[in-house]
RNA sequence: AGCGGAUUGGCGCAGUUUGGUAGCGCGCCUGGUUUGGGACCAGGAGGUCGCAGGUUCGAAUCCUGUAUCCGCUACCA
């Protein structure tokens, strides 16, 4: 009877996902606008509650919002060399505007360094004005040859940081500082485990001198690299001509950072909580977090049921819990318990005349246990102190997702000493976090890429991966000072 | 960008080999019966077959070009 709305994960991971994105209503491709999507309300929603957090983290340490121009003129790309080469290839370049040929073509933003380099030498003069701290939420383009919903598409919305410093260990301290929102955010509203480290030169982001990143593990082993905070050093202070006079009245190059974390969190979202019946979202970042369905069958218990229901929605509400009544009418309850859990909602209600009788509620949350009959464990729930109840069962909902994803990780990370050991790690298709010594050459990092299709995810910080200890290159034989990541990437 | 596959009502597909003017399932609309894990009956609406050329008396079907999507590779948040 229950036609697969969405294909296994076992069966074909790629398909599973995008099934999982059209079931649960978050986005679709454009198609008219090549490697574009559409993010739907209900994705959009998931995006507006990260918004929320992470804006209130980032106001909390100091940035204040802006807005710069989407459009950039390509001599700003071209001041800073690296970041040029490592941009051009995927830029969108508008030549036409009001009907002719532009003096200087733009290109649309890929990234805001450079008009906002531009920006910084007007607005910095003194040592007074530093730090300048600001952060943008804007969309940017980047015409990538291969498109994967929230993953990769040629549009997408993030948040971009840039800020300005006097020196720079206070950079640095920034860089740090914003890694460390990111991975909290990450594991306190996300419920996801990811590790905080350095990429290596041939990863880092083009013009910077050092990328800090968060890197999570999907559940097919693959990482996915979820934020990252740069050390721009004094490059884009030298590109753009952004200096300060310091104390001593000495004239001296600001030094600069940029993060950002994007709507690739929405498909990280997915693969790290999400299962072949649909969307998992943790309540924190879930547009809703408890549906109610009222059961009835004639219409005085239609009328009294949702009566019930909008009452006991309401009082949710005014605990602050983000609820909906499905009132649909022509619709049996099953297909409603399918739609919703399709689309992710931690919790439901289900409320019938049997319930107002007892002056309760059925529970079910969205990862509940079989029974030995195969049917999902509800729970029943006094209308007292409901708020409460609830309130308890999504927080621990969001922590037994944190614990499943951690658990995840675990079970896919390998601590290798061979050869042997790593390319079996990622024979076929398979993938895994992967820790192993590394000589530090680009060379070797390319080798491995190419003999496996493992990259070089980071150079685990302190405290994260196992404890540190030298050892001799996997692929090489040469001295290693520490094991690092490695893993297939999206 | 390279190689391969695809594009036919909202969605999933058949029809293409052998040219004759489009069909199925789901969904949708109306009415009725239903409603504690994906309802049923009856009636109904909806398609210039991705787009542009060409061949032909006639093209979803053959040819050329092109766009977009999917898979692998490559590039990247």
């Amino acid at each position: 009877m229950a036609e697969a709305r969405i294909k296994s994960r076992e069966e074909d991971y790629a398909q599973w996902y995008q099934d999982v994105i059209a079931q649960a209503d978050l986005a679709e491709v454009a198609g008219v606008v090549k490697g574009c999507m559409v993010i739907k309300p209900h994705g959009y929603a998931i995006w507006e509650e990260m918004q929320k957090d992470l804006d209130r983290r980032f106001k909390e340490t100091g940035h204040k919002n802006t807005m710069f121009p989407l459009l950039i003129p390509m001599s700003f790309l071209e001041k800073e060399a690296e970041h040029v080469e490592g941009f051009a290839p995927e830029l969108a370049v508008v030549t036409h505007a009001g009907g002719k040929e532009l003096e200087e073509a733009y290109c649309i933003r890929p990234t805001s360094e450079t008009i906002i380099g531009h920006f910084f030498s007007k607005w910095i003069d003194s040592h007074r004005d530093l730090p300048l701290l600001i952060n943008q939420w804007a969309n940017v383009m980047r015409w990538e040859l291969r498109t994967r919903i929230f993953l990769r598409t040629g549009e997408f919305l993030w948040q971009e940081g840039h800020t300005a410093h006097s020196t720079h260990q206070e950079a640095k301290e920034e860089v740090q500082r914003m890694l460390e929102v990111y991975r909290d955010f990450a594991r306190d509203v996300m419920a996801m485990p990811v590790v905080c480290g350095i990429k290596s030169a041939n990863e880092r982001f083009a013009g910077a001198l050092e990328t800090l990143t968060i890197e999570g593990i999907m559940q097919d082993g693959k990482a996915l690299q979820c934020g990252t905070s740069h050390d721009l050093g004094q490059n884009f202070g030298k590109a753009f001509d952004v200096t300060f006079q310091n104390e001593e009245g000495v004239r001296d190059f600001v030094w600069q950072t940029s993060w950002g974390v994007s709507t690739r969190l929405v498909g990280a979202l997915i693969m790290t909580h999400s299962d072949d019946d649909g969307l998992v979202l943790p309540p924190k970042l879930a547009p809703i977090h408890v549906v109610i369905v009222p059961i009835y069958r004639k219409d005085e218990e239609r009328d009294a049921v949702l009566e019930a229901a909008n009452r006991i929605a309401g009082d949710l509400r005014a605990d602050g819990l983000r609820v909906e009544v499905d009132s649909r009418t022509g619709m049996k309850p099953g297909a409603k318990y399918y739609e919703w859990e399709r689309k992710g909602v931690p919790m439901r209600l289900e409320i019938g005349p049997r319930d107002l009788e007892a002056k309760a509620v059925m529970a079910k949350m969205r990862l509940a246990e079989s029974d030995e009959r195969g049917r999902p464990v509800k729970e029943n729930l006094a209308w007292e102190n409901l708020g409460v109840e609830v309130g308890k069962r999504l927080d621990a909902f969001q922590q037994l997702l944190y614990d499943r994803a951690l658990a995840m990780r675990e079970a896919g990370t390998q601590v290798v000493d061979t050869w042997e050991e790593f390319t079996a790690a990622f024979e076929g298709t398979k993938s895994a976090f992967v820790y192993a010594h590394w000589d530090g050459t680009t060379e070797t990092e390319l080798a491995i890429k190419d003999a496996t299709k493992a990259t070089l995810r980071c150079v685990p910080l302190p405290g994260e991966g196992p404890a540190v200890e030298e050892g001799k290159c996997v692929k090489t034989g040469n001295p290693s000072a520490q094991r690092v990541l490695f893993a297939k990437n999206y």
